[in-house]
DNA sequence: TACTACTCTACTAAATTAATAGACTAATAA
DNA sequence: TTATTAGTCTATTAATTTAGTAGAGTAGTA
């Protein structure tokens, strides 16, 4: 499961995507549009922030936006940077590979189902991006 | 990612898809083999009990074992008893389903996104037995 | 009937997640 | 140039989940 950091920032990225070209978004207005809480909203923008995800403008007419365009933007890459791994064990992780202490990923069986997991979850959230992320 | 009580079941329930016909394996067995906390993995070998995937010998002779063939339990149903969803937001949970409380479903763009993801992972999960996750 | 092995309850430690507080810094516009 | 606005950063705390441990009890089998 997603952390709620995760769907926060998920829901936070969706509603900046609606309103790119609409400049700078408070934060105040992304947190109360979205339910979220706004001091904790804020160390996610932060850190969405230094991953380049986004960009802001400080003082009056300030705020956050999305650094390029929504459709610029993975889904998979959002998670990633916040959640960390998206495959279900370490051992198939692209990005945050780690290797299992005691199991031969040659003969482990569930190390061959992890990854075609992984495979199957990819494809889908590396096509997927914060333009898809815009209800409606 | 899988915790690593699902990742300790998962190894356990392959050992013993591997003993299938070897009759009841000890519970100390699996756990050397495995490299898992015994007593940790007594617990969970109880609860893939009550959730009728192992059953269980007592008295000398006894120990566990799978309570139907490798091929007829699913990867699925076993995450699913011991980790709980599989989808990754609740609200798109075939068997964990619990509804946001502020966002609309049929707008989410979110929503259709893990739909999606859901359907591709369990697409997977519900069709690999305990059999697949012998090693070899 | 003694031994073996599963059963169950309770507890504790560690790690992660979620959230809060408050001081600080930088940019802007008047 | 200064008041105001709004993002930046550090530190702390609370809650929850995960991981692991201890030990007494119960039941089946040879």
């Amino acid at each position: 499961m997603l952390s709620k950091k995760t769907q926060y920032a998920l829901k936070a990225l969706g509603y900046l995507a609606s309103k790119y070209n609409d400049g700078p978004v408070l934060i105040a207005e992304i947190a109360s549009a979205k339910e979220i809480p706004i001091k904790f909203l804020e160390s996610i923008l932060l850190h969405l922030k230094k991953a380049t995800i986004l960009n802001s403008k400080k003082g009056k007419g300030g705020g956050y936006y999305l650094a390029q365009p929504p459709k610029k933007t993975t889904v998979a890459k959002a998670i990633r940077n916040v959640d960390g791994p998206i495959a279900l064990l370490s051992c198939v992780s692209l990005n945050f590979y780690e290797k299992c202490k005691d199991c031969n990923e040659f003969t482990c069986g569930l190390n061959k189902i992890m990854a075609q997991t992984r495979d199957a979850t990819l494809k889908i959230l590396e096509k997927k991006t914060l333009f898809d992320l815009i209800d409606g």
